[in-house]
DNA sequence: CGAATAGTGTCTATGAGACAGTATGCT
DNA sequence: AGCATACTGTCTCATAGACACTATTCG
């Protein structure tokens, strides 16, 4: 069984292969991602991502196992699912060679983790996430996810999947800019989204103590790629 | 067996998994990919993406497996592979759930399929390749790493890793025009190349029978992310 | 010299950031 | 009225495309 596999033929057995989903939402004004306290060894005790077997009864695709456990877990549709990254390696679990398909999903705040869930589940602020040791490689992963949110942010509609169906441009960008660490410019903001046309007015109005907002919702379920990328106010960058 | 999989705690029998690899290079002016003639059931004697099992003894990761085998098949490192997606489901092979990771690869022309590789190996036109039926949903696959490729030559430095170490910035204009399937302005093109400064004159000319022209190479190793996208000339966007 | 390709000068178009101004509701 | 936030007008700036021009080598 040694030096034959030009031919692609030989057998090994396969690495343990699990879907592991970021959930990104945003609690108490701040980014978080959705993380489950392990019951068993390893990592025993620690806090680390979802994570599910492919059932292959139950799921057609690695998608489908995806968003079954985010239903499972949230009793949510997530509004907006992408795969980020398969990680295998020898290292990353010390039971061995082992593989995770990972995707990242969006949702709107108060999506509250389902009670009769066995482990205790609890949404964990991104910068928490980044500095406290979790299971496996798991930081590394969010880390990366994060990456990903933050890039495709810079020229794609996708905060918009962090609210609520309908939403003020206001409230939109105070998300970009929680997402991105960065403050924007009012105008530039508006004008970009407005003349993308995939934002509708909805006809309702978000009424507080000043002047009311129009209320916006997306037109297109798809998220938006701009041809451009955001530079951000161009004195002191970041937020923090 | 059935229902306490909210644990996420049941086993399943693992799907099979491979690791499949689109390998892009310029062949006779065109864009290829390599393929290979299946030697056996399912699809015996269609064409088909390269494919290598993990072998856990020999690779320490995923991309180890893809760099090895892209190695096994043309004695080359290539100098571009990215992960493009993961694709499991129960209908892409006839013998089961199946799980292939993918990696796109770019390498200059001049790579030539190892002799002693016991299938036949060919650079098959992108053309050919979306228009005839292949094994499995490998034309599929090719089509997503296909548009990954042209979509990310929108913004990044990728097509020079289609190009020799040196060359000239008519070569290198040609192969963006190749990849994107339009064609470009001279100027503007140059302009965003040189103002981006990642480019290196070797000192060195191409020679033909007219003016000669200077010979760059790239000064970093990771692709150049520029803020805006090519927009192409205005009208007639279209090279075919 | 002429053919052919390399390479440039400079105009317009687009869309981003800057910044100050106006609009509208609540108390 | 006056505060707070919503929303706009309009300037500058960066970088893309248009297009015509000049430069250099070979035969």
């Amino acid at each position: 069984m040694e030096h034959n596999n030009k031919h692609n033929e030989v057998k090994f057995q396969n690495p343990h292969l699990t879907v592991d989903v970021v959930v990104f939402s945003i609690v108490n004004e701040q980014l978080c991602t959705l993380m489950i306290k392990r019951q068993r060894a390893p990592f025993q005790g620690n806090w680390a991502l979802p994570r599910a077997e492919i059932n292959p009864k139950l799921d057609a695709s690695l998608e489908f196992t995806a968003k079954r456990n985010i239903k499972l877990l949230l009793d949510v549709d997530t509004p907006y699912l992408e795969q980020v990254q398969t990680i295998g390696n020898n290292e990353r679990d010390p039971r061995g060679w082992s593989v995770s398909v990972v995707y990242y999903s969006l949702i709107a705040e108060n999506a509250f983790p389902v009670k009769e869930n066995a482990q205790p589940l609890k949404w964990m602020t991104i910068n928490e996430t980044l500095s406290k040791a979790l299971s496996f490689d798991h930081q590394h992963i969010i880390e990366n996810c994060y990456h990903r949110l933050q890039n495709k942010s810079l020229y794609t509609s996708l905060p918009i999947f962090l609210l609520p169906e309908e939403f003020t441009l206001t409230e939109l960008q105070k998300t970009y800019e929680l997402v991105l660490g960065i403050k924007m410019e009012k105008k530039s903001f508006r004008r970009r989204l407005l003349d993308a046309g995939f934002l509708q007015e909805t006809g309702r109005m978000r009424h507080a103590n000043h002047r009311p907002a129009l209320l916006y919702r997306l037109s297109e379920r798809q998220p938006y790629y701009f041809a451009r990328i955001i530079e951000g106010v161009r004195d002191s960058k970041n937020i923090d």
